[in-house]
RNA sequence: GGCCCCAUCGUCUAAUGGUUAGGACACCACGCUUUCAAUGUGGGAAUCCGGGUUCGAUUCCCGGUGGGGUCACCA
């Protein structure tokens, strides 16, 4: 049997990343064993309907590197995919249902819902629909129907039974019958409710295995019910754990980032974020911290995904981030930093072009591409001295100072620029140079240091120096020595 | 509250009916060093509790406790 698996979200504007996890899981089970991905968009609420969501969600799916191979805007032999195109469809198995007596109308109001609901919380009972419109006549229905009366149709759950099923991650997990209410099939604006579209269509789009969140198996027994009322084989059920606030609760917008989007914008690599949730709930019994997404797949076991819920670590995600950042060559890197600068107003200078030296220092010293920029901030914006004396070390004096920046001017201005463009070779002349001139090395580096970078704190004086070029470099190492004296 | 699920360092996790319970992030110390990073070395840190089975349980079973999820004409 072709395995076939689905990701079924609800177009709600964003993509929540514990559902991206729950993708990803789809995408890795079926990609291991040569089946098919299947997207299905669940928007069967019109009231929460956004616009443009849906465009929005294949967008990140692609940028994230998930593919999909049946789907909107890919032929597929079970389309429509998009549930609000189907409504007949699910509209006549409801009505199946109610012809072999699994379902029935229903016309009582919100109102009367809602009474019946606050009376047993009240009596500490069982919240459950009380059945009063099972025992209406279909003559009688049909005529209320034919009145224009709204009704909705329900599964009749049937009495005193345990339903059973087989969970790959949990194993057998069952619940009776009575426990569990007359859910809503078709609401009565015709639209069916997750429960009916859900089954209807993994059936009808002879989906294998369902995976999907924790916080679906409370509502798996009704779609047990709902199979053997139609009489059709179960597929494979696998519960993942739930992603997790830093307080266990279930992973919330309230309580930092969640969606997707946020994580790309504040310039986490999609590869390292898939990497990272890959690695939540799972892991193939290995030592190994990377993983490309093709190792993922050869790798994956669904038995094997944890059963408890997982913490989104985000220093973790950090380093991680930090070692994708290194692993990427120079070029990409700066493909990935540019809108991040653009955002800041930051351009290089005029025919700047140590691009790789750039890079190099930016990679190492930053987490994620939101950074970029700050570390090397002298390049892009000339520093301002509010307090010169920050150009003096704190084994040094102001006088010291003075001097050695003169002779700091003037051995710059011997050296060629090629010398200085290179940071180790401009490391080495500057300390043969230091040892030449018995000077004290912080004496020399510190101040040279913060008149290039004007700060307390910033990479090293070849580094920069190698960065900003012969004339800046110069220039600035005046400005700093007038300043100071 | 009913029902369901879960339980190894702070966090993500590995392992086993017999181990010094392993790794990673984070943290701490030390080294490098002109600052901050990066990096190197080292360190502290866990089997929720109580019974049972067993020569032996963290692992299997039961109970408790704790945490979470869910109880809509939302998905």
């Amino acid at each position: 049997m072709k395995v076939r698996t689905r990701f079924a979200p609800s177009p709600t504007g964003y993509v929540h990343i514990g559902n991206l996890r729950t993708a990803l899981y789809n995408h890795l089970f079926a990609r291991h064993h040569k089946g098919t991905v299947v997207l299905r968009i669940e928007d069967t609420d019109r009231e929460r309907h956004v616009p443009g969501a849906m465009e929005h969600l294949i967008l990140i799916l692609e940028q994230v590197g998930l593919d999909y191979d049946e789907g909107p805007g890919k032929d597929g032999p079970f389309g429509p995919y998009i549930q609000s195109e189907r409504s007949a469809v699910y509209q006549d198995h409801a009505r199946l249902l109610v012809e072999k007596g699994h379902a029935y109308y229903c016309f009582c109001s919100n109102e009367r819902l809602g009474a019946l609901r606050a009376e047993q919380k009240e009596q500490k009972a069982i919240s459950k629909y009380d059945r009063k419109c099972l025992t209406l006549s279909s003559a009688e229905c049909d005529e209320r129907l034919k009145k224009g009366e709204r009704a909705v149709i329900r599964l009749r759950i049937p009495d005193n039974e345990v339903i059973t099923f087989e969970d790959s991650i949990r194993g057998t997990i069952s619940v009776h019958s009575n426990e569990i209410d007359d859910q809503v099939l078709l609401k009565s604006d015709g639209m069916p409710t997750y429960h009916l579209a859900n089954v209807v269509d993994d059936h009808l789009m002879e989906i294998t295995h369902v995976i999907r969140g924790e916080d679906w198996i409370p509502s798996t027994p009704k779609h047990v019910a709902l199979y053997r009322a139609f009489g059709w084989v179960m597929p494979v059920f696998a519960h993942v754990p739930l992603l997790l606030n830093p307080d266990k609760t279930k992973l919330s917008k309230r309580q930092g980032d969640v969606s997707v989007e946020d994580f790309l914008a504040q310039g986490y690599l999609p590869q390292a974020l898939i990497n990272f949730i890959a690695l939540l709930g799972w892991n193939p019994r290995s030592d190994q911290e990377r993983y490309t997404l093709e190792e993922l797949i050869e790798l994956f076991d669904i038995s094997k995904v944890n059963k408890s819920g997982a913490v989104l670590n985000k220093e973790k995600l950090d380093w991680l981030n930090h070692e994708y950042l290194l692993g990427i060559t120079d070029k990409e890197f700066i493909a990935h930093a540019e809108p991040f600068l653009k955002s800041k107003a930051y351009a290089f200078p005029a025919g700047f072009k140590n691009f790789a030296q750039w890079a190099r220092v930016e990679k190492q010293r930053i987490k994620k591409m939101n950074e970029v920029g700050e570390e090397t901030r002298c390049l892009f914006i000339e520093p301002t001295f509010e307090n010169p004396s920050l150009l003096v070390w704190k084994k040094s004096t102001q006088e010291k100072t003075v001097v050695i920046l003169a002779e700091l001017e003037v051995f710059f201005d011997s050296l060629p620029e090629h010398d200085i463009l290179d940071d180790k070779l401009l490391e080495e002349h500057i300390k043969q140079w230091i040892e030449e001139k018995h000077f004290e090395r912080g004496d020399v580096l510190w101040p040279l240091r913060v008149a290039l970078s004007g700060a307390e704190r910033s990479p090293g004086p070849f580094e920069l120096a190698a960065l900003l070029g012969k004339k800046v470099v110069c220039g600035r190492i005046h400005n700093a020595r007038v300043l100071l004296a």
